[in-house]
RNA sequence: GCCCGCGUGGUGGAAUGGUAGACACAGGGGACUUAAAAUCCCUAGGCAGGAAUGCCGUGCCGGUUCGAAUCCGGCCGCGGGUACCA
């Protein structure tokens, strides 16, 4: 028996399921066929833990499903546009294009070694002109449709880099680099319509069986459907065309609450009032350069400012209420206008507070008084006593109140229900070099102009410097300059590039035929979509999989998949996150370094500077807290990664990286490897075969069970302990023989190259990959007897072994009869006694 | 702030209404060895006890149930998302 080298073990078989082609992909319509695809990775550089076991867990489905007869496509490919390369690029110098490429290249060369059952032939980077330049055909499509159009926006600006900043790259409302307060601007920016979607992608979420529920409730919950009612205040002494303010509101039954009017600071009549009171403008202004993420306007201090007008309550002319502007009020959701109703909204609470404006209850508890000390907001399927109600019932729910409201309005004609979604549409512009550019042109006579599809795609020059601020295609002195496609005048290109989410949201359709002259093969595209297992980070359980979902329609819509493949995923698994500490030193500007895990060793780098430590986080190589695989995979082997990152941990669950353990893997694998030796050379009788037949039964049928329910740490574990009863049975060569076999094959999917040594030291002269998954006798799992454990009130005293299909008259007297019982009893009779045929007996004295 | 998760021995975790701690790591003890490595065996939630055994125990508080890690309500802590990180 020769030692376990996992290098020679390794290198051998990868090389005999390169020369067999077996993951090589093609069309077969005598098998069923099953895509299996993980989230593409981001070239940052190198790959880490997290990578290892998000493919490692698509390898396992895609090799248990070829060995289940199915025809699989398992492809890899890369989301290469970004930020990081035009960072990068500005560190080094060099160009984001020569970064990403280098990246991907060191990247496929760490993942190589891994033996992932993977179709490198349809391998991709999204960068890749002939990927764009698809996305750029399918663009002008869209615009076609009405898709894809234009409106203003705003957008993050740094007056000192001149640049447009992303979101993560303002802190505390300076630019990262230059330190400057970043003002907010706007630009025309382009937008994919998917609100159009918000219904469809609402409703069509109750059909996604095989999605995890946490995921469809972030969606439902990010969609946002809403019923309201929309109406218009009149206001006093208005300004010419501003009589009427438009709010919209999901609680009208707290009509009779309001206290004020908000509007936003981007509102028409805030734009109107402006104009001639500096204060206002002022206010305004200050408003706009918050910060536009919603976490931080929710968090930001609730301000108003008193604009001096006033409107008429609708069902009291009488009645006037204030007009604020507010910096929490937003231009893009509703109308820009609300009324304030403080004491059943906490936010509107605290301004009313603030401001002293009156806080006027509506309803209360149906039996409590009421707590004046904060906003009183129940669940709308709550019921409460209106106090102050309009319409409907004195007690009834806060919905019933809404529909009574709403009717009421409707009636006398002042307002009207309405449905109202959260969901916004798409902007997809950035001023930035590194992405897909928008295929369209600036013409003076034409307008904007879609590109000729025959001059696709448009590409990105290479003759760029990113060491001047802004963005360079603005500044490029050829690029820019080119003739109208319409009219052939001269005219000036888009500027602004695609988000890299458009690049991300059409790649699995695109993997089904990488080389098709169209977006999409329509025969390559119809026999492999859907993806029939989707596994990535649940970081991505909005965005990227909502605005893939609106695509796969967009791409209905405009030809290029089928009707069928509107929701691209049939089953999503959300695998956790790899977690590390990070480890943060700061510039002589006080800004923060961050260090890999390798360099620190006792919360020291190596020249024994202290470290601040960070708690742990997702895996990132912005924040260096990042561990490499090849020091894993050179000192034990793939298979070793393989099975250690699968092996301690639930997939859905977040881990903290620790290598501990990894060297009892390679232990583990090396007695695997004794084992099969031993079993090959058995003598041909012994003892004990229907135990460990049995045995071998039972971890087929467990092992294949978990593998179906992404339980990968299950199946492990039910491995360590068949292999313990292996090595322990005196069972004969034939017995241990099909022992060993199962056992290879059960660890295939995780231990690939281990699993075609055995195979074919075995004496097997096919691939175990191309062998049939293993079958477990239905009749070889049923127990005859089985253990009863005895409780007393609830506590386990004693246990009954009974044959398993025991009547319950006949447990029910062995448990009578039993010692522990009899004690417990003490001469009484049993309150109640439950029996769980086959599970449990509970005594209730 | 809001939305979604998660919390179990020294550690990773198992059990998703029915014997809490499977399987493994680290630890302790032993066998083999001149010795070491490798391998094998035993042990192992906490407290009390020589043991049998008893009590306590799944972030905290309360509830439902014959029975709760699991279901419900409230809290605490951690993570993800929050529309320009990917």
């Amino acid at each position: 028996m020769t030692r376990y080298t996992a290098q020679d073990v390794e290198t051998r078989w990868q090389k005999a399921w390169d020369e067999a082609d077996v993951f090589k992909a093609k069309r077969d319509e005598s098998k069923p066929k099953y895509y299996v695809l993980e989230m593409f990775p981001y070239p940052s550089g190198r790959i880490h833990m997290g990578h290892v076991r998000n493919y490692t867990m698509g390898d396992v489905v895609a090799r248990y499903k070829m060995s289940t007869g199915h025809n699989v496509l398992h492809p890899m490919g890369w989301d290469a546009f970004g930020m990081p390369a035009e960072n990068a690029a500005m560190a080094l110098n060099s160009h984001p294009g020569t970064w990403t490429y280098q990246n991907i290249a060191d990247m496929r060369a760490q993942m190589k070694p891994l033996g992932l059952s993977i179709d490198w032939s349809r391998e991709f980077a999204t960068c890749d002109p002939e990927y764009y330049g698809q996305q750029q055909a399918m663009f002008i499509d869209m615009m076609a449709k009405g898709l894809a159009y234009r409106k203003n926006a705003t957008v993050n600006w740094d007056p000192v880099d001149m640049t447009v900043l992303a979101n993560e790259q303002v802190e505390n409302g300076r630019g990262w680099r230059s330190g400057a307060e970043v003002e907010q601007r706007e630009l025309t920016q382009w937008f994919f319509k998917i609100s159009d979607f918000s219904e469809e992608l609402l409703s069509a979420i109750d059909d996604l069986d095989n999605w995890p529920a946490k995921v469809k409730l972030m969606q439902r919950n990010w969609i946002g459907k809403s019923e309201g009612l929309e109406f218009a205040f009149s206001l006093i002494d208005a300004p010419e065309g501003h009589e009427q303010v438009e709010v919209y509101t999901t609680r009208p039954d707290t009509l009779m609450g309001a206290s004020f009017v908000g509007i936003s600071a981007d509102h028409p009549l805030a734009k109107t009032l402006e104009l001639d009171n500096a204060e206002i403008a002022a206010f305004c202004t200050s408003c706009r350069n918050e910060a536009t993420t919603e976490e931080a306007r929710e968090k930001a201090e609730k301000r108003g400012f008193d604009t001096g007008l006033r409107v008429q309550h609708p069902l009291d002319p009488s009645w006037e209420l204030p007009v604020y502007i507010a910096n929490f009020i937003l231009m893009d959701y509703g109308t820009g206008a609300v009324f304030g109703c403080p004491a059943h909204d906490q936010r509107d609470f605290e301004f009313a507070t603030k401001y002293e404006l009156a806080i006027n209850a509506v309803f209360t508890p149906v039996d409590a008084d009421l707590d004046t000390s904060e906003a009183y907001v129940p669940l709308k399927s709550e019921q409460v006593r209106y106090v102050r109600g309009f319409a409907g019932d004195a007690i009834q729910t806060g919905a019933a109140g809404v529909t009574s409201a709403i009717a009421y309005c409707e009636d006398k004609g002042f307002g009207q229900g309405v449905t109202r979604f959260r969901l916004r549409d798409w902007g997809l512009s950035r001023q930035r070099y590194w992405g897909c550019p928008i295929p369209v042109v600036h013409c003076e006579d034409c307008g904007v102009v879609p590109e000729k599809k025959e001059n696709l795609p448009v590409k990105l020059p290479q003759d760029v410097t990113l060491d001047l601020p802004g963005n360079p295609l603005d500044r490029h002195p050829t690029w820019r300059n080119c003739a109208c496609p319409a009219c052939g005048k001269d005219a000036l290109r888009e500027t602004d590039t695609m988000d890299t989410f458009v690049d991300s949201s059409w790649y699995y359709a695109r993997f089904t035929n990488p080389a098709a002259a169209t977006p999409t093969d329509a025969e390559d595209a119809a026999y492999w979509m859907n993806v029939d297992q989707y596994i990535g980070g649940i970081e991505h359980a909005i965005l990227h999989l909502l605005y893939s979902r609106f695509f796969a329609r967009a791409m209905n819509l405009t030809g290029h998949l089928s009707e069928g493949a509107v929701e691209p995923f049939n089953a999503l698994f959300t695998q956790g996150m790899v977690t590390h500490e990070i480890y943060q030193t700061r510039d002589a500007k006080g800004r923060p370094v961050y260090h890999l895990p390798q360099d620190v060793t006792d919360g020291k780098l190596a020249d024994g500077t202290d470290v601040e430590i960070i708690p742990s986080a997702k895996m990132s190589k912005s924040k260096k807290n990042v561990v490499d695989p090849d020091a894993i995979i050179s000192q034990y082997g793939a298979d070793t990664a393989r099975w250690f990152v699968l092996s301690d941990s639930p997939p859905e669950r977040d881990v903290e990286w620790s290598a501990a353990g990894a060297d009892a893997t390679f232990k583990h694998l090396n007695r695997v490897w004794r084992i099969a030796g031993d079993v090959v050379e058995a003598p041909e009788s012994g003892k004990g075969d229907a135990e460990l037949i049995r045995a071998t039964h039972k971890t087929i049928h467990e092992v294949t069970q978990a593998i179906d329910g992404f339980a990968f740490n299950a199946a492990i574990a039910k491995l360590y302990g068949f292999t313990n009863t292996l090595q322990k049975s005196k069972a004969g060569a034939e017995a241990k023989r099909s022992a060993l076999a199962a056992l290879a094959q059960l660890m295939s999917p995780m231990t690939p190259h281990l699993s075609e040594e055995i195979w074919s030291l075995m004496g097997e002269a096919s691939l175990i990959i191309h062998a049939p998954w293993p079958v477990a006798d239905e009749a070889m799992l049923v127990e005859d007897t089985v253990t009863l454990p005895i409780q007393i009130n609830g506590k386990r005293r004693d246990e009954l072994k009974v044959p398993a299909d025991m009547p319950k008259e006949e447990v029910e007297k062995l448990v009578l009869a039993n010692d522990a019982v009899i004690k417990a009893l003490n001469g009484g009779v049993p309150k109640k006694l439950i029996v769980v045929p086959g599970r449990i007996v509970n005594v209730v004295i």
